[in-house]
DNA sequence: AACAGGGGCAACCGCCTAATC
DNA sequence: AGATTAGGCGGTTGCCCCTGT
């Protein structure tokens, strides 16, 4: 009957994650690969439910992940994304690689709120708030919906409200809006139907100084690209598969610069570092570790690995 | 220096869908 | 066909750190 059940939820361990099982995790993961979640924990030796495993390695611990703030490009590429596709973070964070929805979720969450009531937009809307009408009315209305009746309600708000913001808030933001994204789902390709003119924003966007974003799908280790859209399982890949995809994409991959001079696809410094004094501090693993996983090797040697 | 309050973020919770038996 | 579960997703919570008093 059915599948086995995903993890028995006694003695499992909850909170925060310990360097100890982050290398658990790591470890595992990079020698065999994703499989089913629901034996990692096991096989990895951790007190874990998979759930918080795939969140952790997803969230967390991909080294295909970048850290730190959002770039003021990938913010308003959240912002353009927020105002067609609502709060679905999984899809807008398909669109920024390295970003994971979580992230993204906080971020918006913490400050792109902010900013835009600041500036007087509605984030919810992503129309000028009235001033007559600032209570926040919508934000709730929306949010109170049944989620059937709020996703019904969006195909037809999103194209609703692509349109009528485009129009209200053509004006200072740089509006990359739908002409970066290629959206998957065929459904939203349906209901984005909107009247302005693609190409007019491919124009417009400041192509000189934002490199196009490309590149999700080579920058993204193959478990990593299959684990955010599509079900894990259907990483059936095994080790070899995915670690050769881990030095394809460090050793091959030119990571794109802001205008700034920033990665934008880089690794986060501070985890190569991590990552460095993981395989150090591994030791009586490490050989086997580093054996089992060139990549590991490669970072090793390689101290003055330089990302461009 | 100590405390309180707020902000930020990692992790959890609960629901939904697709897959599996 | 129906039951059951894994995986995915969005919302929420709670802890930690920073800043102001």
């Amino acid at each position: 009957m059915g599948r086995q059940p995903c993890c028995d939820k006694v003695g499992l361990k909850k909170g925060p994650w310990t360097a100890e099982e982050d290398k658990k995790l790591i470890t595992f993961i990079l020698t065999n690969g994703q499989c089913c979640w629901r034996a990692v924990p096991k096989l990895a030796g951790l007190l874990r439910c998979g759930k918080s495993c795939r969140l952790r390695w997803t969230n967390y611990l991909r080294p295909d992940l970048k850290r730190g703030l959002l770039s003021e490009y990938e913010e308003q590429m959240v912002i353009d994304l927020h105002a067609q596709l609502g709060n679905r973070w999984s899809k807008i964070a398909s669109h920024l690689p390295g970003r994971t929805d979580n992230e993204i979720k906080n971020h918006w969450n913490t400050h792109i709120k902010k900013k835009l009531k600041k500036m007087g937009i509605d984030p919810i809307t992503h129309k000028p708030i009235s001033t007559a009408t600032e209570e926040p009315q919508p934000e709730q209305q929306l949010q109170h919906q049944p989620e059937q009746e709020q996703k019904q309600h969006q195909t037809s708000h999103e194209t609703d409200h692509s349109t009528a913001e485009l129009d209200q808030n053509k004006e200072p933001e740089t509006s990359l809006q739908s002409s970066s994204i290629n959206t998957e789902t065929k459904e939203e390709e349906k209901s984005m139907t909107s009247p302005f003119d693609p190409m007019e924003l491919i124009n417009n966007l400041l192509v000189d100084e934002v490199p196009l974003m490309e590149v999700p799908h080579e920058i993204i280790a193959p478990s990593a690209a299959s684990s955010s859209t599509s079900s894990s399982s259907s990483s059936s890949l095994n080790s070899s598969n995915l670690l050769q995809g881990y030095i394809d994409q460090f050793q091959d991959f030119e990571w794109p610069c802001d205008q700034y001079n920033n990665n934008l696809g880089c690794l986060w410094d501070d985890d190569l570092r991590s990552w460095d004094l993981l395989i150090h501090d591994i030791d009586g693993d490490r050989k086997q570790v580093v054996d089992q996983c060139p990549i590991l090797v490669n970072l090793e040697q390689e101290s003055n690995w330089a990302y461009n």
